[in-house]
DNA sequence: ATAATTTCATAATCTAGGTCAAGTGCTCTT
DNA sequence: AAGAGCACTTGACCTAGATTATGAAATTAT
């Protein structure tokens, strides 16, 4: 259970009893693969911090084609970010890819951290500005990367989860059909 | 000058020794079309928020092809995220892109007024989650749209400044050539 | 004003990546 | 153990958008 804290004593270090309200407002929970936390339209009302497993967030197109917008493994959070922060009707689905154990918040609780325990601001603005960063990267390496390229970063940053990912959930996150991927794949080995 | 002011009231109440704090730490400048406020691999120890003309931000890639990243213009802030939280030389650009009257807000004096108005800590979490919110928002419409339609979700994005942007820098930002946007441009016109 | 630079349009050709379709092996039921 | 469904591959064909090139119009500098 502690991972989280080990993970907020990376940027802010709490007293004993500020990690008691943390451990007292936030809860354990398991999940099988295949459990959808969220759906489209759904109002997100809680984040997720994986301790294992893995979770996927992924929208719909008006065709039905999914697009997967992320993964989190380990140490991770997971949310519909604009749902969560705004409280309206989110368009992400939330997934459970592998197996999983996470750490649930709910914004209720969030909000009585933030009263509570003043530094968790602190922490929060910066796993937003972290998140901000990551996002505006990958906006930008999907502008000016080819396919190939971008598949080269994903592996780089998930390489620890590769081996447990459905290539049609890679392919999507990189912006390509399954069928080209495939096709990409066969051709990298070859090289 | 209280447009800075104004846009702070949105979010959090300030006193009036408060306001008076934020003037004093931040300053008024303007800036001729094409001056260049950061360049590739500087430490951006700056942000901008515009009050009147018009900046944008953009890369290069290998190639020295631009990308554009992004357009400021009235009541919008600028700064190369990435490098102005983390004070590393970042990969952006920030140019001038019309006569521009903006309000500096130097890193050094930001993390004064987190200090000195505390609540500001709030406004600017609020800032950067909009942030957040704004990117992913587009790194979604970047996997599901097609040129056409992104163009016409810029458009009413920044309806306000559209005559007042070369039609090179919008290809850009929607991530098409400059030729192919004429082109589609002349398709949508006979429609 | 005039030269120089930049912007925009249009056309011909090319390619990264998409679509549709068929077939092979998986895994998961039951 | 048999079938139902997925995930993946491969092939033939298609298209959105890139590239290269050329010239006209509009800005900018001299």
């Amino acid at each position: 259970m502690n991972l989280l804290l080990k993970n907020i004593a990376k940027h802010v270090t709490l007293t004993e009893q500020e990690e008691e309200r943390v451990l007292l407002l936030t809860e354990l929970q398991t999940f099988k693969a295949k459990t959808i936390l969220l759906k489209e339209g759904d109002i997100c009302t809680q984040s997720y911090f994986v301790i294992k497993g893995i979770l996927r967030s992924y929208t719909r197109d008006e065709n039905a084609v999914e697009h997967v917008v992320n993964f989190a493994c380990a140490e991770w959070w997971m949310a519909d970010m604009y749902s969560y922060l705004s409280q309206r009707p989110g368009q992400l689905f939330i997934e459970v890819n592998e197996d999983a154990e996470v750490i649930v918040l709910t914004r209720e609780n969030q909000e009585k951290l933030y009263s509570e325990v003043p530094k968790l601001e602190r922490f929060f603005r910066i796993l937003i500005e972290n998140s901000l960063i990551a996002n505006q990267r990958r906006l930008i390496n999907n502008l000016t990367f080819t396919a190939e390229a971008r598949y080269d970063l994903f592996t780089k940053k998930f390489h620890s989860i590769l081996p447990y990912l459905p290539q049609k959930q890679i392919a999507s996150y990189i912006g390509v059909t399954p069928e080209f991927f495939s096709r990409m794949k066969a051709r990298l080995l070859k090289k």
